[in-house]
DNA sequence: CTTTGGATCGTCT
DNA sequence: GACGATCCAAAGG
């Protein structure tokens, strides 16, 4: 399975978190990212395998958690091809369930949209190109997102906006 | 509402 | 030793 190919079909799917005092957390998938491994210079594996991103080399859904700026983590789903290596970036949700619990987790977040409205953000509440080396305001290709949701991040203006197949 | 700068550390060269 | 698939508070319009 081709990342681009996986990418919308997580629109709308559900991310479930069960924590350890009992409390269901869920939010629905409104913005991901395919990063295409060896041909794409903003993934994490296309310079090959290393110790971190070793997941995305690894079976078709998996989880890959990386940690980055010191203090976030993000979460993608590993789209599989072991070559490959192919992954598809879970960037925004929208609050479905459990949501005193993730506002306990992000006393930051003044609305309930502020909750999930990024990469670091889903992660926190939920848990359980980009980087790109060459020129300057280079924009990534393969961003989807339901369009008119409010919890969708915000990106910078001119970001190319694919619409939900 | 927009802009700006600081926080903070694992991973790779 | 440098940098990053980011977030947030503060300050200015």
């Amino acid at each position: 399975m081709d990342a681009r190919e996986l990418a919308p079909q997580l629109l709308n799917k559900l991310v479930v978190h069960d924590d350890p005092s009992g409390h269901r957390l869920a939010a629905r998938i409104v913005e991901v990212e395919a990063y295409a491994g060896s041909e794409d210079a903003g993934s994490h594996s296309y310079r090959g395998p290393t110790r971190r991103n070793a997941t995305m080399f690894g079976p078709a859904g998996h989880l890959y958690v990386y940690f980055t700026y010191g203090m976030h983590w993000c979460m993608n789903v590993v789209a599989g091809g072991e070559l490959a290596a192919t992954a598809v970036l879970l960037r925004a949700g929208a609050p479905v369930a459990g949501i005193e619990t993730m506002r306990s987790r992000r006393p930051a977040a003044r609305r309930n949209r502020d909750l999930c409205s990024g990469p670091a953000r889903l992660a926190q509440a939920v848990s359980t190109r980009v980087g790109l080396g060459a020129g300057k305001g280079d924009l990534h290709p393969w961003r989807y997102y339901v369009p008119g949701d409010p919890n969708v991040s915000r990106g910078p203006v001119g970001v190319v906006q694919r619409m939900r197949p």
